[in-house]
DNA sequence: TTGAAAGCGCTACCAA
DNA sequence: TTGGTAGCGCTTTCAA
């Protein structure tokens, strides 16, 4: 299949009005013979007022047939305020654990029903950012990883956001904060193999940009697992394909490793195959563990040992931006809400 | 980790007004010594007036010490017009493949300067969905599977869009379809095993609701692929887990099969799992072919045979938006942009 | 070169 | 029970 693009100037027509023009809460007044006031009212079932069971009916027969749909923007510039949770698009492809957990969150925010907004911030740095997720005057901004600082919380607040949430590893000043810090996956993952035996350990970084904000963390929480103690930690720098997977086996007697905590699941079946196609076995030359408890990992032979990485709830989430949002004045959260724990199986 | 789930009552604080009101450009033109058209000329770069250099610097100073961020809704409400482009949030962990692309394409319309709005439509059908969607205004829709009908696309016409796009299997009225039949993809996978001298053929559908859209036409393509041959396929409902692959290995010699369409890879590296822990021989006992062509599958061994599927760059699909926007008139567009292509490897 | 003012669609107040 | 109307923040004529 071959796809060319094509560039197609400007058109004329696109100056030009609607053909026909989107019926407003005027046009159903008119229809119903009664006042916008009036369309409003029995649209939004407002209790403040009594209308007429007759004059309702009129009404949201009008409404029916121009096919009237109430214009959010025009409400919300009215209200003062909007229900939208923005949320940056995560950049790069992120793990099927975290964009799983993206969903779920977004589900459970529109269950409260907000409206979530994923805002693509390619190419904008720091602050632009915050300015560019202003401009959409989100009630709330959810922001995962590091992509936000205190001066972007600022603005966003100044332009009447009532709560922003990070979801990164380390606290933002005046942000609520669900710190997510992969640190002590790394840390179980580093315990866990010393305790079985092992003491010259391998942590793989993924080469991919934009994994750093995980890779990182999980790299020094193995340093801290192993510090003081007679074990050393190698890091590992690997592409997710064949070619660099074979290489770091190729490599692997030479480095004098005994173990290999492999950032997740998927880089560690990559790294598995790789090392049991040069002939080493798994767990006797080189231990393999994994992150994120992918099924993938219960499939392979050895089992996959792996950091088993416990989140909130979407739901529990979903409230805490809520009560936040509905009570603005509170002093910001500020709550540990990663679990690790290791899933012991085979391949360690 | 224990998450308790706690009920805040409204606050009365949240009836109160903002601490601080957000500023807004007559906030600007006020500390400048100037109107808010010259404001408005300034922030926006308007190039049909002249704006003395002295003033400008005044406005954007101005503009900068009170942290003024344009008002979206404000903006667009008197534009007429938004650059929303609103794509409904898949209510299913859908496979990594197409999250991965919808993200693609997320990227490449943000790189156009467009606004996207993910809607997650939980709960709503038909055309309530398509009324949501309209409230926002948006300048264009992309629909992914079956998630609109006619009724739905004139709902949002009328409401301003300038453009609707399917991503789903058939064309709908109205919209511009980008037809991704994965019909084909099963075709493709049926004919490679028949080929490959297979004649029972077992096709696994995923018993998670929501994948019917992509599992129902790829049966479908299996069974056009076997039509009028002496081959015979079986449908294999099938949980995404391992007592359920267990049992269907359990029952496979009994079900006299010889090759297996196991919907993707991911299903299919579980199904192959399954049937070698039963001691059945991958391929001699039982072919297996995937789809989607991820990296699992070339890991595995066998390495697994698959279906490599074509799908046009996100630039491509957001330059169609793109041109449909600037040219509402045009009649809709609607192509076949689904390629699968088989990847002969170890496991057929 | 700048300012005054109209009006986008909607809701909420106050009067009738 | 209903209508008139002000005004949310912004851009864009038209006048000065």
């Amino acid at each position: 299949m071959r796809y060319v693009m094509v560039q197609i100037p400007e058109s004329t027509a696109s100056s030009s009005p609607a053909p026909h023009s989107v019926p407003t809460s005027a046009d159903v007044a008119r229809l119903a013979g009664v006042s916008r006031a009036t369309v409003s009212y029995v649209l939004n079932n407002s209790g403040a007022v009594r209308i007429s069971e007759p004059t309702r009916r009129r009404v949201r027969e009008a409404a029916s047939e121009l096919g009237y749909v109430p214009h959010a923007a025009a409400r919300s510039l009215r209200a003062g305020h909007s229900r939208i949770v923005l949320m940056p698009a995560p950049a790069i492809p992120v793990g099927p654990l975290y964009s799983h957990y993206l969903n779920e969150l977004h589900g459970a925010l529109g269950r409260l029903d907000y409206t979530v907004v994923q805002h693509g911030s390619a190419g904008l740095h720091g602050d632009e950012a915050a300015r560019a997720w202003a401009e959409l005057r989100p009630v709330a901004v959810i922001v995962p990883g590091a992509g936000i600082g205190p001066e972007g919380v600022a603005v966003l607040k100044r332009s009447g956001a009532r709560a922003v949430v990070t979801l990164g590893p380390d606290p933002v000043d005046g942000a609520h904060a669900l710190l997510m810090d992969h640190e002590s996956v790394g840390h179980c993952a580093g315990a866990h193999l010393y305790a079985r035996g092992r003491r010259r350990i391998g942590v793989v970084v993924p080469e991919e940009r934009g994994l750093d904000v995980f890779s990182r963390p999980r790299l020094a929480g193995v340093r801290r697992a192993l510090h003081g103690t007679d074990g050393t930690v190698t890091e590992l720098p690997l592409g997710y394909d064949e070619e660099s997977a074979a290489r770091l086996a190729a490599r692997w007697r030479g480095l004098g490793l005994d173990a290999v905590f492999a950032y997740n699941d998927e880089y560690a079946m990559l790294v598995m195959r790789a090392l049991q196609d040069a002939g080493l076995r798994v767990p006797e030359d080189a231990a393999v563990i994994g992150a994120d408890d992918l099924m993938l990992g219960r499939l392979l032979r050895p089992r996959l040992s792996t950091v088993h990485i416990d989140l909130p709830p979407g739901r529990y989430v979903a409230d805490l931006v809520d009560r936040a949002v509905r009570n603005p004045g509170a002093a910001p959260e500020r709550q540990a809400v990663l679990g690790a724990t290791v899933v012991h199986r085979e391949s360690t």
